[in-house]
DNA sequence: ATATTTGCAAAGCGTTTGCACGGTT
DNA sequence: AACCGTGCAAACGCTTTGCAAATAT
């Protein structure tokens, strides 16, 4: 059956494949932020007939037709998720790599505020938050954990930032 | 006469190289973020006794030291500045690439406070507004702005983000 | 039928690194 | 004198691209 996305690349008129086919089910499946290579990982799983090449081009023309946002959290390599509905923010664990989503009116307001003081407009805006869980701690809800992908070499580019893997998602406001 | 920089790589015991003390200088008078094609350009015109892979480990050197912050406004490149005494953030004018520092007491609580209904203490933090000027607006104080850097090319690894050149340094609140 | 997309391998870019040499302590 | 820093060029990791073959419309 047809997955979201694919429903969204038909509806932009573009030419289905079937390694596009995959692609946009890989992602419409993923509840995480996987790179590429995590992408091709999935997409190999479900269709030996797809190249890495492919996926670079197949996400680039996603993210071009409004359909994937690339996210960059450090290590040099980039990840990919969805278009969501709303705005929402991430949170790294430093020390597993997990990333929860989440959002905050307030926050929204804030970074307008602070534009404004400054005489601009925010046009769009970057914010990562790197934390290490405390103690004894609610424990955010790992709801939707999904079959996790893993990256985390290291020592490259815009690398030396904090290692890390990736999702799980969860809270808001 | 002795940098800034210098005296800090001083009192932490590194060996001074003449190519140190260049770089050392450069960053010292250096009032945005350049990257590191930009920091050898400037350093080959005080000494043309440095390579770049001495740039690329100087900078790496000063920033495991705590000397120097790498900031990464998209474009692949990474961008450095020295450290200065409170946290700031950056606006960068999607138009023309100039950075603006600015800093935010509420924001700052803001940060704890999302992290900490996600169970998270906040071990650190990227943010990067990202916009345009509006129209009939107070100028952001441009003082200190210096001769300026100016890369601006794009193509690969992490890129594709909204291109820039450099900073314009001004308000806080 | 024709314009697009794909695979492969090569190129590109920022950054790092092995090695022999040279300078600092 | 012993060690560490440097220059050069080669290696790297992620991403893009040229070209000929395959495919969607």
């Amino acid at each position: 059956m047809e997955s979201r996305i694919e429903r969204l690349c038909v509806e932009r008129g573009l030419k289905m494949t079937g390694q596009r086919r995959v692609v946009a089910r890989v992602l419409s499946e993923a509840g995480d932020h996987p790179d590429v290579e995590e992408l091709y990982r999935r997409a190999s799983a479900l269709d030996q007939h797809i190249s890495i090449a492919t996926v670079y081009r197949t996400v680039r023309l996603f993210e071009e037709q409004g359909i994937l946002e690339r996210r960059d959290f450090g290590g040099g390599r980039a990840r990919y998720e969805p278009s969501e509905d709303g705005p929402h923010y991430h949170l790294i664990d430093v020390e597993t790599g997990k990333v929860i989503e989440f959002q905050d009116p307030e926050h929204e307001r804030l970074m307008h505020a602070i534009a404004a003081r400054l005489g601009f407009d925010v046009v769009s805006l970057r914010l990562e938050l790197f934390g290490r869980r405390h103690e004894a701690a609610a424990p955010a809800r790992s709801d939707a954990a999904p079959g996790d992908p893993a990256p985390g070499h290291d020592s490259t580019a815009a690398s030396r930032e904090p290692r890390l893997r990736d999702t799980i998602k969860g809270a808001s406001r």
